[in-house]
RNA sequence: GAGGCUGUAGCUCAGUCGGUAGAGCAUCUGCCUUUUAAGCAGGUGGUCGAUGGUUCGAGUCCAUCCAGCCUCACCA
């Protein structure tokens, strides 16, 4: 153990001694930082309040000190004298940055403008046995604030994120933003006469998306058991029996590698809707997330990364083949397979022999115009081997009325017109067998009980997934879903 | 899975050609009753990610491993 820690414990041995209690059981708050500096007014006689909160600084001085601590809205300055506390006074000198301690005084304005308590009694709450990562930081003119050196370890971070979120208050407000989103989707969709469920994580057969799972074993029944990987197929169960709209907002979980845009478990909200189809569901999710950003942010612009983004309705509309036409030229819609291959190649892109014209489409677009779409765009009309939960288009042979929006290059949500024929999803998920056959992993698995329930009949019905990570990432300027991951996977801490 | 970069004090980082391990902040001691990147003076603090190798001598060079980041591949 290093010495900063042996002197804390020495400190701890030395409160006890002194008859404090350097846990203390509770304590009974009347105010908070922000909102005592807010409502302060000179005039006013002064005001006394209790606060706690965490010591973030300290400056002592002979006979008085000053001191900031944190509470969940953000910091105050303490002001301590030795003639007002006594021989409680001797007490800081055993006090340490990140010490929890509640303070009880009168409300006053230093000689320097800063509205602080003056403290006529305090308690140790929580003694801190750890140097906290705090940083110097100065307030300029302007009221920017510069931080020296700031706690910026990602590892350490998210390893210790109660470390970063003690000293790093960017953070925190991430995490208050996320839980902003989801609490207004929840209610956008409540409000609107949508039911909220909950479908099994753990299933015996997993579908509704294309990826590997987790598997696990349940003892009793002495079964294999799959992670989710999708809601998806529940939720249409729920809609074959009768509800008109439900959503889901749960945990998937894919087997898959992690990097900035993937994290092994993530937040999905599902939504399908009886009697609807994909062009609904476009008019529905762009105003959702329209007023979303708007209740987030006082605007539907905001800038994201090197842009600045409007998320005002309506927003563009291109079918798939349209936009890659328009970024690379080459015209899906009349060019076979084989030509389709030796275009993408001749625009540089690798194929394995074995990737299908709905595969090759997929690639130009992820590679060529994906990138490019900032605003908020619509895509629609996807090629049939792609979706093989998709309705056929009404129109285009070979095509799926299926769209995703992408904004800053990234997709946010994936919908669709939902296939209930249940022939022809017999015959879907046969094809996917086939490609597992062939080694595809990632191909769908067949779902009988899930083909049954379409033979009783599921009403037309519209989709929706939205990835509650990717698209908290995007609202808060986040470039690592680790960012907006409380706790992200991580390798074992070697010791 | 492939390549690149990184790992030095509690935190953020220097460390030259291979020659006794440094700074700022934090921490400690003393002084200081409106300070705020408080100040002044003086200190403490290191398994240089791990293991092995080369060398008279390794933080530095080599190998292997561990962890993180980035790019690519894979992937809704």
């Amino acid at each position: 153990m290093n010495e900063l820690l042996k002197r804390r414990r020495v400190e701890l041995d030395e409160l006890k001694q002194s008859g404090m209690n350097p846990y203390g059981y509770e304590y009974d708050v009347t105010g908070y930082s922000k909102s005592i500096i807010t409502e302060f007014r000179d005039d006013d006689p002064p005001k006394r309040f209790r606060i706690a909160g965490r010591i973030i600084s300290m400056r002592k001085m002979g006979k008085a000190s000053f001191m900031h601590i944190q509470d969940r809205d953000g910091r105050i300055q303490l002001y301590l004298r030795k003639d007002v506390l006594h021989e409680r006074y001797a007490v800081i000198k055993l006090l340490d940055i990140g010490d929890i301690i509640g303070v009880e005084g009168e409300v006053f304005r230093t000689k320097m403008g800063e509205v602080s308590i003056k403290a006529d009694a305090f308690e140790i709450l929580a003694k801190s046995l750890r140097p906290l990562p705090v940083v110097k930081e100065r307030t300029t003119e302007d009221g920017a604030i510069t931080r020296y050196d700031p706690f910026s370890d990602k590892e350490l971070r998210y390893r210790q994120r109660y470390v970063d979120l003690i000293v790093n208050p960017d953070v925190r407000d991430v995490f208050i933003k996320r839980a902003r989103i989801i609490k207004f989707i929840r209610n956008y969709l409540d409000t609107r006469g949508y039911l909220e469920v909950e479908t099994p994580a753990l299933q015996p057969v997993y579908g509704g998306a294309a990826a590997r799972p987790f598997t696990t074993h349940h003892n009793a029944l002495d079964m294999k058991l799959y992670l989710r990987i999708a809601d998806e197929l529940y939720l249409k169960r729920l809609i074959v029996g009768g509800y008109d709209g439900v959503y889901e907002i749960a945990k998937d979980f894919r087997n898959e590698g992690m990097d900035r845009n993937h994290n092994p478990e993530f937040t999905m909200l599902e939504f399908y809707v009886a009697y609807k189809d994909y062009k609904w569901m476009m008019d529905f999710v762009e105003r959702m997330i329209a007023d979303l950003v708007q209740h987030l942010h006082q605007t539907t612009e905001i800038p994201i990364g090197m842009h600045t983004i409007d998320f005002r309705p309506r927003w563009k509309r291109v079918t798939m083949s349209g936009a890659i036409k328009e970024h690379t030229g080459i015209d899906i819609e009349t060019t076979d397979e084989d030509a389709l291959r030796d275009a993408a190649r001749q625009h540089g892109l690798e194929l394995e022999p074995s990737a299908g014209a709905g595969k090759i489409i997929d690639k130009i677009f992820s590679e060529f115009v994906e990138p490019k779409l900032m605003q908020p765009t619509i895509v629609m009309d996807y090629p049939v081997s792609m979706s093989p939960l998709a309705k056929p288009h009404r129109e285009k042979s070979g095509m799926v009325e299926r769209f995703e929006v992408i904004v800053n290059g990234q997709e946010i949500c994936n919908a669709f017109s939902e296939l209930n024929d249940p022939v022809d999803q017999r015959a879907r998920f046969e094809e996917q067998m086939n490609l597992r056959e062939r080694g595809d992993e990632e191909a769908h698995v067949l779902d009988e009980d899930y083909l049954r329930a379409l033979e009783y009949g599921m009403p037309p019905a519209a989709g929706l997934g939205v990835g509650i990570d990717r698209l908290t990432m995007l609202l808060t300027n986040q470039e690592s879903i680790r960012d907006v991951i409380l706790f992200p996977q991580m390798r074992p801490e070697g010791r």
